[in-house]
DNA sequence: AACCATATACTGACTGACGGTCAGTCAGTG
DNA sequence: CACTGACTGACCGTCAGTCAGTATATGGTT
């Protein structure tokens, strides 16, 4: 094999995201290390010499989408030139519009030999979110649109609900019937957890234009 | 090795229980099924002439527990001699005690190394909880202590809290005032949902003497 | 410019352990 | 004694991970 010398901080970057490509594609078990290698067109060696371990290199992914939400969720909750519950859209739809990204590959066939990667991904997405909204419930309050005492729980529960609800679903359909329920309810359960004005997400939602 | 035969149905519950012992100490990746013959003392053949893989035994252990808390559920949603807070109440003591009777076993420590296992386990207990819970949630609007619409997903939405707020945490111990605080605002969400009366689950809890 | 020295990126044959296979063995039964 | 089916254990292919060594870049010296 001829031998090419990258900058490191690429081909690190390149081994990832082909491992990353091939794990979407067709699960963390059933992708070897000689397959990501292969693909890059470099020894096994090398990428010993950028990772220790491929369990290593999983968390490297799962970091790096991370970075991406925690990134989208800080630039939100830092602006105060919006109102609760125009971040509270803000955060939604670009959420959905990450996790329409990532979930575009991930043929719902292979998504069973995903599992664990889904699952601490969410969990870690999760520990960086629950913060970030309780943020801004703690600013809806002061705004007065809501009515709760424990933000951080009322955060965690919604989340749970959503997570709940709408359990591996990575494109709903919004003009599925089904699908309007959930949202329907969603935002219902949201509403009273929040302790507010029952029908403010959906006529907030109506005025501004925007799904919730 | 000396050849022993025995009942199948003995030896096959032997190897599941072994295995599954060993899963919940070590983790399952960490488990080889040499480990596993090794403690039965039989030969390796002898794994693969009771499971077709690795993962079709992991499946078996995972049927085994689920079968017990299907039992548990069915038994309290059968009977027409309680009310849907009864069963409510019934329902989360048993619960409570069949988790309490799985994590003791394992130390913690080990919990990482059972992610996929506690994930699997927890979906599918999901799948078998939900239609129970909506069948109490029904009762309990015919009964008028409950007034809400969409009795599967508030049962979801509950489910959903609750693992959201106590994430992992197998026993929760009462005197902790932030467990207090995380069981009041399950309570409050469940009540807001189910639109019960505010404050019924207390009520109802101490004038029965049991937590919900 | 030519040389060397050191550091760094990379190679690929190799290892040990694992999940899984299978031809064959042996105890029990009718 | 024929037959069934529980059981054996040597064997195989694959895979994550190792390592001794090689090629390339870099910076200093003459």
């Amino acid at each position: 094999m001829i031998r090419v010398v990258k900058d490191p901080e690429e081909r690190r970057t390149q081994l990832i995201n082909i491992a990353e490509k091939l794990f979407i594609e067709r699960g963390y078990d059933e992708v070897s290390v000689s397959d990501i290698v292969g693909k890059a067109d470099v020894a096994q060696g090398t990428f010993y010499y950028y990772f220790k371990s491929k369990d290593e290199m999983r968390d490297a992914i799962i970091g790096k989408n991370i970075e991406e939400v925690k990134q989208l969720i800080d630039s939100i909750v830092k602006r105060n030139d919006m109102t609760a519950l125009e971040k509270m859209a803000a955060y939604s739809v670009g959420f959905q519009q990450w996790g329409r990204e990532k979930g575009k590959l991930t043929d719902h066939i292979h998504e069973k030999k995903n599992e664990i990667l889904h699952y601490r991904m969410s969990r870690k997405v999760l520990g960086y979110l629950v913060p970030a909204y309780t943020q801004i419930i703690r600013q809806g309050v002061t705004e007065g649109v809501f009515n709760t005492e424990n933000h951080d729980l009322a955060a965690k529960a919604i989340m749970g609900i959503t997570e709940a609800i709408f359990e591996g679903e990575h494109n709903p359909k919004m003009e599925d019937s089904e699908t309007k329920r959930k949202y329907a309810a969603v935002i219902e359960y949201s509403e009273k957890i929040l302790g507010a004005e029952p029908g403010l997400f959906m006529k907030f939602a109506r005025e501004k234009g925007v799904d919730v």
